[in-house]
DNA sequence: GTCCGGTCCT
DNA sequence: AGGACGGGAC
């Protein structure tokens, strides 16, 4: 239903992995359109780069990061992704992310302020693993069309889509992005708009 | 005033 | 389990 809907998703948005491991990081709680303004400022100081991430201090990252939120902690977010990638890679990101899905899964994890989300959303759209990606739009989703008990462990619902889908990336990629969009766009926290929806009918 | 593509600490 | 982190858009 959603790919009749929206088509190929095009997603993660971003150039690099680089990037897209940054911007999965500022997107946190935090709304994407102020992770763009966060990139921009980046890009715009040459600062999206792991050599310059890692030696900038903490106040300068905050600074340039600020449209994003949360900026003093995801600064030191930022310092502590690019420092393991420099420990184990020596700072060279393609390499980095060259590893087995379960290594650079519990690499990632073992960093300070990266969850399993955000593991997973660089895993799966950085690194180009086939692993998919649970967020608070996919349990809303589930939830309110009844697929889900409350609460859901995440390992049991990323279990569940992994359990049923094709092992094909583009589709992972895709599912992820859809269910983002009808989250953003329909099955939103205050009033859902449920007569218009993608995925009305279903279940 | 509410919500946002979470995570960590107490 | 509850709180902290936070600017920007609607």
């Amino acid at each position: 239903m959603l790919r009749d809907r929206y088509g190929p998703s095009g997603w993660w948005p971003g150039e690099t992995p680089l990037e897209i491991a940054v911007g999965a990081v500022l997107t946190q709680n935090t709304a994407w359109g102020n992770v763009e303004k966060a990139i921009a400022l980046l890009q715009e100081h040459s600062m999206l780069d792991v050599q310059r991430i890692h030696s900038a201090r903490p106040e300068t990252l905050a600074s340039l990061i600020r449209p994003s939120g949360y900026y003093n902690l995801k600064a030191v977010r930022l310092k502590n992704l690019v420092q393991v990638i420099m420990e184990l890679s020596a700072g060279n990101v393609d390499a980095f992310f060259n590893r087995d899905l379960e290594d650079l899964r519990s690499v990632l994890l073992g960093v300070n302020g990266i969850g399993k989300e955000t593991a997973d959303s660089i895993c799966c759209y950085a690194a180009g693993k086939i692993i998919f990606v649970v967020d608070a739009y996919t349990r809303r989703i589930l939830s309110r069309h009844g697929m889900m008990e409350e609460p859901s462990d995440y390992e049991t619902i990323r279990h569940l889509f992994e359990a049923t889908l094709p092992r094909d990336l583009a589709v992972y990629k895709d599912l992820h992005a859809y269910l983002v969009f009808v989250g953003k766009d329909f099955c939103r926290k205050g009033k859902p708009k449920c007569e218009s929806c993608p995925l009305k009918g279903w279940a």
